[in-house]
DNA sequence: TGTACATCAGTGAACGCGCGTTCACTGATGTAC
DNA sequence: TGTACATCAGTGAACGCGCGTTCACTGATGTAC
């Protein structure tokens, strides 16, 4: 029975991580479609069949990326979502979203890229991540007074709204770089504050 | 004096048209990072090495593949934009963009997966085109009587979260095929809507 | 605790293949007179 | 109009290179007794 974890299990999973982090790195100029095998593994320092014993391809390391990068993000989401208060609220997850982009840049890269990149498994990953995070949010909203009136369908079109802004917010970032930062989070805001303003008024009449 | 066009400039033209096609098309599965010179001009039936009288690499083939795609563009959206009654200009710009998806989804599908891909010309091109866009779209809300009160920042902001969200209607158009085509228009005439109903109420107070 | 065998993460040689790029070329089209 | 030369889009052979994948292997770790 596992006392510790293994040695040879837990050397498994050091090699299996330093291939991700080489790969996320070398993400950064290319897509995965045109990342290769051998690239990851001489960059990690380990032979090219090494390889084999992690991953099929580099597109089941794609999905592993995606797993790494959104799967822990749902409990940070999930709480920020909480927050009763409008104004605070859309604060906090574009906070949320800044202190995502500059802790892991090279991961929201990533997922900007091969959201709609070429390759379907990836895709796929990242679309159901992203689904999950609409009925979070959808969720989150139902439970509000704002709320009553709505339909289950337009708290999943708002959802949508939300979701599809914090993605863009994020590559807004990204591409502002560390000097940009604060431009970017204040028109995320208002933009947000744009959103929220269309909510408050939506059942007001046609 | 060029008293037709020239036949070989003609040849020219129609060569590099295809290889412009055949890209397009090798596009729909993969990404332009990993696009082979040779599988394109195989796909068209020149030698290799003809590609070079028409494009430096396949990263300049792509920048044109992106003036190809939204260079015309402007025209279109320009009128889109000229009419005047709010609900009207929402579904003619939906309707816009629909038939965009409808008539050319590779286009589309190559300006979604690169506007964030892996090779920087290619990014830096469409992002020009999309800021051009952004303009426009401003110039046509600035001579509305809505925007009076109007901040010019803010109309940059409000013509953005527009621009925005006509990439990602076109993005889920082409993800919905078209079987979903009326689901998602009709998601994204509401969603406009709601912008819409933003932008009345923006100066209200705060 | 010690021994004998099983497991399996990582190795290294080998393979066939398609890649991007170079180069001198060909022959139809264009131009000057 | 006819002739002689220039241009240049497309050719085809050749190159060195890195790719993904296979295979039998090694030796440290794990397990059974």
């Amino acid at each position: 029975m596992s006392h510790t974890v293994g040695i040879r299990q837990a050397q498994k999973q050091r090699t299996r991580q330093a291939l991700l982090d080489a790969a996320l790195r070398l993400l950064e100029e290319q897509s995965l479609s045109s990342l290769g095998l051998r690239e990851v593994t001489r960059a990690v320092g380990v032979a090219p069949t090494a390889f084999y014993r992690h991953f099929r391809d580099t597109a089941d390391l794609g999905v592993a990326l995606v797993e790494e990068t959104l799967g822990s993000l749902h409990l940070t989401i999930g709480e920020a979502l909480r927050e009763p208060r409008d104004e605070a609220r859309i604060e906090r997850t574009v906070a949320l979203v800044a202190a995502l982009v500059r802790t892991s840049p090279a991961h929201v890269r990533f997922i900007a890229r091969e959201r709609h990149g070429g390759v379907a498994a990836v895709r796929a990953a990242i679309g159901e991540q992203l689904d999950r995070f609409s009925e979070e949010v959808a969720a989150a909203f139902a439970g509000e007074p704002e709320s009553a009136g709505w339909s289950q369908e337009d708290l999943r079109m708002l959802a949508g709204v939300y979701v599809d802004h914090m993605v863009m917010t994020a590559s807004s970032f990204l591409e502002a770089g560390p000097g940009g930062e604060d431009r970017v989070r204040a028109l995320a805001v208002r933009q947000l504050r744009l959103i929220s303003l269309g909510r408050r008024h939506w059942l007001d009449g046609p």
